[in-house]
DNA sequence: AATGCGTGGGA
DNA sequence: TTCCCAAGCAT
C-alpha cells in the first residue's frame, strides 16, 4: 500500500494535476482545497489527548492505537495513563505476564487486544531493539496490528505521508466527495484513490491534515446527528448539498449482544480480573447458569490464552 | 468475505 | 427503553 501510495503522488507531482475522480473544487490551484479550513477548525477545537502531545512516546501513540481500536477515547483515557505509567517501555510490558496485561485492560472490551499488545511489545524487544519500528511494514508485521494501526503510527509517531483511513475518516470522505451519509462496509479501492489524492505531499503537513480529518469526524461529521453548523467545510459538503439523502446502501452490520458467547465470556473475564487468586467454578457457574454455553465458552476463552485452568475446579488468568 | 470478538454511554 | 455505535483485527 505504502508503495502504491508513492508511486501515485509521484505521478502526480510530475504531471503537476490532481487527476482523478474527485470533484473540482476540491484543488485550488493544484492544492486540496479542504485543507487550510480544516486545519483551521483542528487549531481551534481538536482536543488535549496524552498521545498526541509533542512529548507522547511512540509507544504511547502504539498504546493508545489499540486501545482506541473499536473503545471511545473518554473510556481510553484513564486506562492508557495506567498502562504509561506502570509500563513507560515496550520492554517493560513484556516483562510482565499477559494475565497482568488483561487485568490492567479492564473493561476496554475485546480483551484479545491486550494479549496482541503483549505480544507486540515482546516482538519489538526481540526483533527492533526494543525500540517502536517506524515503518508501515515493520509495523504491519506486529500482531494486532492493521493497515489502520500501521498507518497511524507511521504517521503519528514519526511524522510519515500515509493516508490513514479509520472510520471517522471514510464517512468524512463519504459525505463530502461522495454525497452520502455512509461508506461501505470495508474499504474500497476508491476510498484510498481518494484518501491518497487529499494527502498532502510533505509529510508535517499530511499527518497533521489526517489526525484534523479524524477529529473532525469524531466531534463535527459524527455518524449521527452531525454538527453541520460547526463544519468548517459544509459549504464544499457534498451530502449537504444534495439535501441529505438518507442512507440506503446493504444493511449495517449490528452486533447481537443478549444471549450470546460474546457477552458469555465477558461476565466470565470480569470475575478473572476481579480476583488475584484462582477462582472456583462455582463463582463462574453463578454468573452464567447454561452449562453447555458456559463451557464452550470457558474452552474457547483458554484456546485464546485469556484464561487458564489451574486445577480440575480453579480457573485464572494466565 | 463474512463473522466473531466487550463494553458502556448517548440519542 | 431500545438502539446504535466507538481511532479494527484476525480468521
Amino acid at each position: 500500500m505504502s508503495a502504491v501510495g508513492a508511486a501515485v503522488r509521484a505521478i502526480r507531482a510530475h504531471d503537476g494535476s490532481r487527476c482523478g475522480e474527485l470533484p473540482p473544487w476540491c484543488w485550488d490551484g493544484g492544492v486540496n482545497a479542504l485543507l487550510d479550513p480544516i486545519l483551521r477548525w483542528y487549531d481551534a477545537h481538536a482536543r488535549d489527548l496524552p498521545w498526541r502531545r509533542p512529548e507522547a512516546s511512540a509507544w504511547s501513540v502504539m498504546v493508545s492505537e489499540f486501545m482506541l481500536q473499536q473503545t471511545p477515547v473518554a473510556r481510553v483515557l484513564p486506562v492508557h495513563a495506567a498502562w504509561l505509567e506502570r509500563w513507560p517501555s515496550p520492554a517493560d510490558l513484556a516483562a510482565e505476564t499477559t494475565g497482568e496485561a488483561v487485568r490492567l485492560w479492564g473493561r476496554l472490551g475485546y480483551p484479545r487486544r491486550a494479549l496482541r499488545l503483549h505480544a507486540a511489545a515482546t516482538a519489538i524487544v526481540a526483533d527492533h531493539d526494543g525500540e517502536v519500528p517506524s515503518s508501515y511494514d515493520a509495523l504491519r508485521e506486529l500482531p494486532g496490528v492493521g493497515d489502520y494501526t500501521a498507518s497511524a503510527i507511521a504517521a503519528f509517531a514519526f511524522g510519515q505521508a500515509l493516508p490513514v483511513l479509520d472510520t471517522n475518516v471514510r464517512r468524512v470522505h463519504q459525505r463530502v466527495l461522495r454525497g452520502t451519509e455512509f461508506p461501505s462496509d470495508s474499504v474500497r479501492a476508491h476510498e484510498r484513490r481518494d484518501a491518497e489524492q487529499l494527502l498532502p505531499d510533505d509529510p508535517a503537513t499530511a499527518a497533521s491534515w489526517s489526525v484534523a480529518v479524524m477529529e473532525l469526524g469524531a466531534l463535527v461529521c459524527t455518524a449521527r446527528t452531525p454538527a453541520c453548523e460547526e463544519c468548517p467545510i459544509a459549504g464544499q459538503c457534498s451530502w449537504r448539498a444534495a439535501g441529505y439523502p438518507a442512507y440506503d446502501g446493504p444493511p449495517r452490520r449490528g452486533q447481537a449482544w443478549d444471549g450470546t458467547d460474546r457477552q458469555c465470556r465477558g461476565r466470565i473475564m470480569a470475575v478473572l480480573r476481579g480476583s488475584d487468586e484462582p477462582v472456583h467454578a462455582t463463582r463462574i457457574e453463578a454468573v452464567w447458569p447454561d452449562a453447555e454455553q458456559r463451557e464452550r465458552c470457558l474452552a474457547s476463552l483458554t484456546h485464546d490464552r485469556l484464561v487458564v485452568q489451574v486445577s480440575p475446579t480453579t480457573w485464572a488468568l494466565p
